[in-house]
RNA sequence: GCAGGUGUAAUCUAGCGGUUAGGAUUUUAGCCUUCCAAGCUAAACACCCGGGUUCGAAUCCCGGCACCUGCACCA
């Protein structure tokens, strides 16, 4: 198998095509079909209400496009750009940064003037050619737009993540969560990225689906209420440490011994384990790896990447990040819009400490109008920056000396109930495309039979597109119109369900094993006798006859997995 | 972005200067058919795009686009 072969099957069938392909198409941007879009909504449906019911998250809806500050707050506009340079001659393409690693402690830090002058004095030439070094070039992986038109117009750029949203809202978010620490927030939505070079299908793709989530907590408090119920699960993990190779634990064991750094964060590596599996990522096709050092994203303190094998190899879908409080830490310095949240002591605390009086009576006939300023300065200012009987405060920005004589010290007793702190960061970050794609390609199975190749794709039941598919035996009216009503029924029931009469029976089934369907039902003779109707079952082609009674319970407990289709036979 | 390879129906492919562009699968209509791509009869659908060479181009040349592989780049 390989990914043509499955690429080949989601345009066929309807998962996947080439976007404006009527246009030639354009690298990095695709559609998805009819099965594409259902599956879509199916992964996206089991991951809101993991997230939402089952772990008591909120879901945003933000915008994909924002003004410029935003972007110099998050880092993607500095970080996200690369400062490029090329071969003259040969065209080679390098990274300005990289050619000046032996001639500059840190050559990501200069101007691109400082940059070209530094190449021109050392003398930096092409490494395949020889060739002069061009100037530097801004490369931004952000789609840039106009918000606005004309002169008015403000520079905006398309996100590249979701997660900005869920940050620069904090404080709305805080409130709405009655100011309660931890809480969770997810959000569901495109981001765009300009990449370079978008290969490898869905893999990497200009215009992506990402779902993201952002639990904010106490940075001294990594716990998980309910780490308890899954640190049994064993997770197979590849650590950073040099030496470390794979080895598969159980989540309390990574814990323990520290290779996972804290309980939230190993919770979550479990929970993202039992959602990909959930949806139909092969488990033995699954493992976390950590990042290096080296690759670490710039907000990152530690980041553990949920990684698929795929034909291309092991591929990142999720990555589960502690970016510690450097999102809201940049949104508070670019905004100067405190983002808190408080620790409340358990008892308040009584604190002494000096404070500086001043004398409002003097201050006004020396300061005029200054001297409300210069009284609020005095009042926040440290009695210990007390030098020569005066004390040096800013006001309106500019340093005045204020002398003795016009304030006083005295010690006051005071009442702190609790702390301020700016919260950490838990971030899953799901690439929406690679686990559809993932899921498809786990699911391809190819069986030999007397036509060839024989295709079925075994999505877990909660993805397939098509849940159920109702034949008649025959196409003959006695036997169309029971099924045509049970078709009723199932979609009464939201059950996706796709009737078929025409051809061979064989055929039928054989047209959803290829788009995934997990069960069909079949009527034939024996149903207008006594009432019973066959399911077949995807994976083993095996039967089993049910009565049309309890039709509707068994297939929708088979499609949740309350039962499996071997517990029916029995 | 660079280098190499590839581009014929929804899919797999034959054709490699002159063809009504062939086959298979699929799809549609009908016949037949009592459970795993059965059969029969019809029908539908294609030379990636743009230039050039030539009396004549799917075929040769150039450019573009897309895909694949490697390099570079990349949460």
């Amino acid at each position: 198998m390989n990914s043509a072969d499955v690429l080949s099957l989601c345009k066929r069938r309807g998962f996947i095509w080439p976007a404006y392909e009527i246009y030639g198409g354009i690298a990095g941007l695709y559609d998805y079909g009819p099965m594409g879009a259902a599956m879509k909504n199916n992964i996206v449906h089991v991951w809101r209400k993991a997230y939402t019911l089952g772990e008591g998250f909120v879901e945003i809806d933000a915008d994909t496009i924002g003004p410029e500050i935003v972007f110099k707050a998050s880092g993607h506009l500095d970080k996200f750009s690369d400062a490029l340079v090329s071969c003259v001659k040969c065209k080679t393409p390098y990274r300005a940064d990289h050619l000046l690693k032996e001639h500059h402690p840190n050559p990501a830090s200069l101007s691109h003037g400082d940059m070209d002058d530094l190449i021109q004095k050392v003398g930096v030439v092409c490494m395949e050619c020889g060739g002069e070094i061009s100037k530097v070039e801004d490369f931004n992986l952000m789609f840039k737009t106009m918000i606005g038109p004309g002169a008015i117009g403000r520079t905006g750029y398309l996100r590249p993540e979701t997660a900005q949203g869920m940050f620069y809202n904090f404080n709305s978010l805080h409130r709405h969560m009655r100011e309660k620490l931890p809480f969770g927030v997810i959000q569901i939505g495109r981001g765009y990225r300009n990449e370079i070079s978008p290969r490898q299908g869905v893999i990497r793709l200009r215009e992506f689906n990402m779902m993201e989530a952002e639990l904010f907590i106490d940075p001294k408090d990594k716990t998980w209420p309910r780490f308890d119920a899954i640190k049994q699960d064993q997770i197979r993990l590849v650590p950073n440490e040099p030496g470390d190779t794979e080895l598969s634990v159980t989540l309390e064991e990574a814990l323990k011994k520290g290779i996972i750094a804290n309980e939230v964060l190993a919770y979550f590596v479990g929970f993202t384990q039992r959602f990909l599996v959930t949806v139909g990522v092969d488990p033995e096709r699954l493992r976390f790896r950590q990042h290096l050092k080296t690759e670490m994203a710039h907000y990152a303190a530690d980041c553990w990447d949920a990684e698929a094998l795929l034909s291309f190899g092991w591929t990142e879908i999720v990555g589960i990040a502690d970016r510690g409080c450097w999102d809201l830490s940049r949104h508070i310095e670019f905004s100067n819009v405190e983002m808190n949240g408080f620790r409340r002591y358990d008892e308040p605390v009584e604190v002494e400490k000096e404070v500086l009086k001043p004398k409002y009576g003097m201050l006004g006939p020396q300061f005029k109008a200054k001297s409300s300023a210069v009284g609020k300065a005095l009042e926040a200012a440290d009695p210990k920056l007390i030098e020569d009987g005066g004390i040096t405060v800013q006001v309106d920005g500019a340093p005045m000396i204020i002398e003795a004589k016009y304030f006083d010290v005295a010690r006051v007793k005071e009442k702190v109930s609790g702390e301020k702190f700016v919260p950490h960061v838990i971030e899953p970050s799901h690439g929406l495309d690679r686990i559809m794609y993932t899921c498809l390609e786990h699911a391809y199975t190819e069986k030999e039979d007397k036509e060839g190749k024989y295709l079925v794709m075994r999505l877990a039941p909660l993805s397939a597109p098509i849940k159920l598919g109702i034949f008649p035996l025959m196409g003959k009216d006695e036997l169309a119109k029971p099924a045509m009503e049970l078709d009723a029924e199932f979609r009464a029931n939201e059950v996706a369900t796709s009737y078929d009469d025409s051809g061979s029976i064989g055929r039928r089934y054989a047209r959803m094993d290829e788009v995934g369907t997990p069960y069909c039902v079949t009527v034939d003779y024996q149903t207008l006798e006594d009432d019973t109707v066959t399911i077949r079952d995807r994976d083993s082609t095996a039967q089993v006859r049910v009565k049309r009674s309890i039709l509707l319970k068994t297939v929708v407990d088979l499609l949740n997995g309350k039962r499996s289709f071997a517990d029916l036979k029995g």
